[in-house]
DNA sequence: GATTGCCTTGTTATGATATAACATTGTCAA
DNA sequence: TTGACAATGTTATATCATAACAAGGCAATC
């Protein structure tokens, strides 16, 4: 089964550096610019395991001088996001690390109401399903938003108590 | 297959007063207040084939001078959303009429980047595998938002030409 | 080494979406 | 009449997002 952020003992520094190190060979081997910003905007978002709105990113960069207006925020998401190394949450209006950089990949997220922890997990078995959907439909896919909100296994333990 | 609003030749007065029969047992059933400033923002939603913001609605609802602040019109959708009515589109912070109202179900939507309509059609696999990845996870899930954005039949075609 | 083009960033201003908080009204029932 | 409740009205503000244009850096080409 897969391993997710609900999942205890994992090694958050270690998981940070390991993704940076990936997003960086995609970027190198793309002809992408990793930018200080958009670096330092990824980092931000790694940070956490929760999705982080763009004014929060902001706040950090502006902190750092990295530049103080929502425009730079909004960019280095953008280019996080186009590229796969991030990826909005609707129901939140805020974005998180991608957990598998540099896959294709179409994901579904598990959004705890409680303590705000997003997990993203392979979405293959809905994702085929939506797709065969839409082929009967005659509807072209082209982006896919797949989110469940509700109670992580830790609070839904505590809440049951 | 299912019937979608991609289809042609349906008749869309007789679409909106059926819904709207629909939604007023199911307000007596229930003994909900289906008020002049509720029952006019679902007209408005059903009006369209596709999502509607708010304050789109909010300005049919201030023409008509059924309240001119965006809480009244927030209010009312709420309302729509809550009891199933209508739905939210997270992909483009807007609303649509329910297509089903009064049958429980947790619809998928393929919207039309082109021409902007929304087809609901019901989600049954895509949801019964997300809920199965759920279970396995140990996450109790209370709401499920699945969205593709992509190309109408008709829109395709016109595009492949 | 100037010119050009392109990408990125900086900045101003504004637009679009959403809700908190509190006042008011209407209705029903005790 | 009073109290409780649901719905609406209203003010103010919070939150999320982008258009438009200026400026800087860097590589390719002339």
């Amino acid at each position: 089964m897969e391993q997710t952020v609900f999942d205890h003992g994992h090694d958050h520094d270690h998981c940070i550096a390991d993704t940076m190190t990936v997003v960086e060979q995609a970027c190198d081997a793309q002809g992408l610019q990793l930018t200080p910003v958009r670096r330092r905007a990824l980092e931000v978002l790694l940070q956490e395991h929760r999705a982080v709105g763009a004014y929060e990113v902001l706040e950090v960069l502006r902190a750092e001088g990295l530049g103080g207006q929502p425009p730079v925020a909004y960019r280095a998401l953008k280019f996080l996001v186009d590229n796969g190394f991030a990826h909005r949450i609707e129901g939140l209006n805020a974005f998180i690390a991608c957990a598998h950089p540099s896959e294709r990949h179409a994901p579904s997220f598990f959004i705890c109401k409680t303590c705000s922890t997003v997990a993203e997990v392979p979405g293959r078995r809905a994702v085929k399903n939506l797709r065969s959907a839409a082929e009967e439909l005659g509807f072209v896919v082209d982006t896919i938003t797949i989110e469940a909100q509700g109670l992580c296994p830790g609070c839904a333990t505590a809440s049951a108590e």
